[in-house]
DNA sequence: TACCAGGTAAAAA
DNA sequence: TTTTTACATGGT
């Protein structure tokens, strides 16, 4: 199947940045691991066109509801994002003009399950990422699906009727496997309905998601930002963002939260977008990747 | 060896 | 009402 996306898209470079951050079902280039329908089903992507961009995606197996899904991909992929507004308005500043030159096309692709997603913020919570990855990694062998070389996120129900000391073996703390119980119990007995945020303006989905125990205003921003696409959304409290935006906006140290609201704010609609552009471009710099295509 | 890492809820003041 | 504390593991 083929999906045309606004220009400019860069395939190669958002998923890069995607898998950084999405965990083990996105580990190769352009491959991932999703539950459809209950179905483990594969997903290969390549871009094979530039202008207009086209991915070409392989599925297996066929997906039951098909315009379903590739309306899915087509929001997971942001493929009808236009980048060029945004652009526009980073072009007069000297520090992000050559910021969104060095990552031309990127896009922020949306981990493509929203209980995952939850499940990734809460573990992430006061914790390194590479020991909420490394937790992660073992809940998902403990609790997930293998279907031949697919290896699957634990659904909901895998995890709604666990003793959190279960959980707690996977590394979380027993108050975090409490959370992720208690929020997997909530999917699986349908008390939620992601279908019905998608049309909630933020704050009443910032509001909404932190009803639920374990989920406070930086972790509910955090799905909002990384998961449901919402591009003007920030947790300015989040360490990385205070450090990002201080570097490339501020003094160069360390923001408080209320300075990084302060100096964000006339990047709105765009301000979620910006801060993964400086995260991306940081962490770019860091590793050196930028000979590396 | 400590101490910090992309917070939160519950206890204590 | 506001402030303090416990919590999990990996990297430095």
């Amino acid at each position: 199947m083929r999906i045309t996306c606004v220009s400019p898209f860069d395939f190669a470079l958002s998923w890069k940045a995607f898998s950084l951050y999405a965990g083990s079902n996105a580990s190769e280039r352009g491959s991932l691991a999703l539950w459809w329908e209950d179905t483990p089903t594969s997903l290969y992507i390549q871009q094979t066109g530039i202008n207009p961009p086209v991915l070409e995606v392989i599925v297996d197996p066929i997906p039951r509801h098909s315009v379903r899904f590739w309306k899915h991909m087509r929001e997971m992929l942001h493929a009808d994002l236009d980048l060029k507004p945004f652009y526009a308005a980073a072009e007069g500043h000297p520090v992000l003009r050559g910021v969104v030159k060095d990552l031309e096309g990127l896009k922020p692709f949306r981990v493509p399950d929203i209980f995952q997603m939850l499940v990734t913020a809460v573990s992430e919570q006061q914790f390194s990422m590479e020991a909420a990855k490394q937790a992660r990694e073992r809940l998902v062998s403990s609790f997930g699906t293998r279907a031949g070389r697919l290896s699957l996120f634990p659904r909901p129900g895998d995890l709604a009727d666990r003793d959190p000391r279960e959980l707690r073996e996977c590394g979380f703390s027993l108050k975090k496997a409490e959370y992720l119980v208690d929020l997997a119990g909530r999917f699986a007995r349908g008390e939620v309905d992601p279908e019905a945020w998608k049309d909630l303006p933020d704050e009443e989905l910032v509001r909404l998601l932190t009803s639920f125990r374990g989920v406070g205003e930086w972790t509910a921003e955090y799905v909002l930002a990384r998961g449901m696409g919402r591009m003007d959304v920030v947790p300015a409290e989040d360490l990385g963002v205070r450090r990002v935006v201080g570097k490339y906006l501020g003094n160069g140290r360390l923001l408080s939260a209320q300075e990084v609201r302060e100096v964000l704010k006339p990047w709105s609609p765009w301000r979620g977008l910006l801060c993964f552009y400086l995260l991306t471009h940081q962490r770019r710099t860091q590793m050196g990747l930028d000979q590396a295509q």
